[in-house]
RNA sequence: UGGGGAGUCGCCAAGCUGGUCUAAGGCACCGGAUUUUGAUUCCGGCAUUCCCAGGUUCGAAUCCUGGCUCCCCAGCCA
């Protein structure tokens, strides 16, 4: 059982949500909590969705509660099956698990039509019939208040009829909305007679054409919460101002009788904002429809889909969302900061391996050409019983390109003319030469120095550089991949983001690979020795012709 | 401009029922030790200061007053 290297204190083991919970808890308000996750199936997730995911159902978890994976699939027009089977299937890849299936919004459209009908008897909503442009005139601005609807003295029967005229397709889109009657000054101008439903003569991905009328977030979204008795609902700052809205709907059809105390209570957090990375839809895709990444599974993008192509773990994400913490206010986290959960996590459980990426051959001059050897090799130095292997070693290898200089800079302690390196886990050998035309290194080797026997390390070389053997080297396609954008924050400052992009985000090589790799399967994550953590691709893999991405480096302090 | 939020180290973030705060932890950064990955691991450094200015108090990051800065809201989107 690997315990983890670094001692992962909960970083967060206090915040304001869980400050609201342990006093609800406390007080007997609730005795079990429920929270949710609610997307709409209108596009694929990406980190800022992992956030919210991992704080969900991290509350669930920690306080014995559950957590719903409900879809909210108010607006026919945008929302797609497509979107909901990729979202589910990034909450499983995530890890967690929302008891067996998911939930939509859509389920309770009943409801919240004749909730509505109830708020139109009760006087609490009313039919208006202005345009959508003459509503935006009368709806004032920031510095005045809004004027009323003339349609706001109907009278609830009128209400009614036209309500149900609108549900039973009588009315052309946009020709009629219904809307809270609630106070056309209040200074919060969500709460000057908020639309609640509008007609739309869309297709909906579930309920197909029984509905004409769909029901706005706003509305549907409170009444979702109580239905499934969710106590805590954690959405992000911008729906602070929508909060007196939730409250006042709930209590009205708590008071109506149509829904049970307690109610819900809406919690706001500061969404996830990240150094060299674009999470924002509308730039997403755009990055894809342009063509500037190759699909919304690219392993630059900051979708979940991207990010398990390049080799991100899960349990790195959720590390991730551990580590950055919970708070109101506006976080731009470094993205270094995820490169590190997940440096940490790979290293835990990413078996190492020998791969060179940028070759140049090595010739060991006094090495005879038919002889051969294994060497043993650990598949990972800390964890012993992870077992070790047997590398092909002969006389002529492939070395890294930038593990040789014939002028080396101070400080540089790999291979040069007179120097000696070992050859990671084989043998000592000197640098006796370059051959510029056939851009050889050449080398003498050291019979005695070989790695494990006795006397080895009478040699005492800094440089340890690795190799793989010309005559039993496999070769794949390695997909280097870098920030997406070159600036941390892109588009700062009324740029176009797109100005920022980095042109050296994505390098294809053919990199030539020790013989256990041949039969990765995709998926698997290896270390590449003094390189970083790469994965097995799906898509672009073939038998024969594995290709890995490189999720992240190892950390540098040389400079690489 | 009206309303709603937020301001603790370069980036996050505990703390905020006043004293144990000359302020936890992580990332980043800078050392140094171990190391057959210039990796990992380890050890040490890194805010006398908590947006600013006043005030209350024996004592304030924590309470009060007044400023300043940043974010969000005028979709029949979510």
């Amino acid at each position: 059982m690997a315990k983890p290297s670094r001692s992962p204190q909960p970083p967060s083991s206090s915040n304001f949500i869980r400050q609201i919970i342990e006093a609800d808890l406390a007080s007997g308000k609730h005795k079990r909590i429920c929270t949710r996750f609610p997307p709409e199936p209108n596009g694929y997730l990406h980190f800022g969705h992992a956030k919210s995911i991992c704080l969900n159902f991290g509350l669930a978890k920690d306080y014995g509660g559950r957590c719903n994976l409900r879809f909210d699939d108010t607006n026919p027009e945008k929302e797609e099956q497509e979107y909901v089977d990729s979202i589910i299937d990034a909450v499983k890849w995530l890890g967690f698990d929302f008891g067996g299936a998911a939930l939509y919004a859509s389920d309770y459209f009943d409801f919240m039509y004749r909730a509505a009908e109830y708020l139109v008897e009760s006087g609490h909503a009313y039919v208006d019939s202005q345009s959508a442009e003459e509503m935006r005139a009368s709806r004032g601005t920031f510095s005045e208040p809004g004027r009323d609807s003339p349609c706001r003295i109907r009278s609830p029967a009128e209400n009614l009829r036209l309500l149900r005229e609108m549900r039973d397709g009588k009315h052309a889109d946009g020709a009629h909305v219904l809307r809270a009657r609630i106070d056309m000054a209040s200074p919060n101008i969500n709460l000057r007679d908020p639309v609640i439903y509008r007609i739309k003569k869309a297709t909906h991905h579930r309920t197909g054409d029984t509905w004409c009328l769909y029901p706005m977030y706003t509305y549907a979204h409170p009444i979702e919460d109580a239905l499934e008795h969710v106590t805590h609902s954690v959405c992000t700052l911008e729906f602070e101002d929508q909060r007196p809205f939730y409250d006042w709907l709930l209590e009205r059809l708590a008071e109506g009788g149509l829904l049970k105390r307690p109610l819900p209570q809406q919690i706001e957090f500061a969404r996830l904002n990240l150094t060299y990375v674009v999470l924002s839809k509308r730039k997403l895709v755009q990055l894809v429809q342009e063509g500037h990444v190759e699909g919304w599974d690219d392993p630059r993008m900051p979708t979940l889909m991207g990010a398990r192509r390049r080799g991100y773990t899960a349990e790195g994400l959720r590390r991730f969302a551990e580590r950055i913490g919970v708070s109101k206010a506006n976080q731009l986290i470094d993205l270094a900061v995820l490169e590190d959960c997940m440096r940490e996590h790979l290293n835990e459980v990413a078996p190492r391996r020998m791969a060179v990426l940028d070759p140049v051959k090595l010739v060991i001059e006094n090495y005879p050409d038919d002889r051969e050897e294994q060497v043993d090799v650990p598949n990972h130095p800390q964890k012993p019983d992870w077992g070790r292997r047997q590398v092909p070693f002969a006389r002529e290898l492939w070395i890294e390109r930038e593990d040789f200089m014939a002028t080396p800079p101070k400080g540089y302690f790999r291979l040069f003319p007179g120097n000696r390196v070992r050859l990671r886990y084989a043998y000592v050998v000197e640098c006796i030469g370059y051959d510029v035309a056939t851009e050889t290194v050449r080398c003498r080797l050291f019979e005695d120095s070989r790695s494990g026997t006795p006397g080895a390390d009478q040699y005492k070389v800094k440089g340890n550089i690795h190799w793989v053997s010309v005559k039993h080297a496999g070769a794949a396609a390695v997909g280097l991949y870098d920030r997406l954008f070159k600036v941390p924050n892109p588009g700062g400052g009324e740029r176009d983001f797109l100005l920022d992009l980095n042109p050296d985000s994505k390098k294809m090589i053919t990199a030539k690979l020790e013989p256990a790799l041949r039969n990765a399967q995709a998926g698997e994550c290896v270390q590449f020795e003094r390189h970083g953590y790469f994965v097995v691709d799906g898509p672009d893999s073939a038998p024969g012709a594995l290709q890995f991405n490189r999720a992240v480096t190892l950390r540098d302090s040389w400079s690489r």
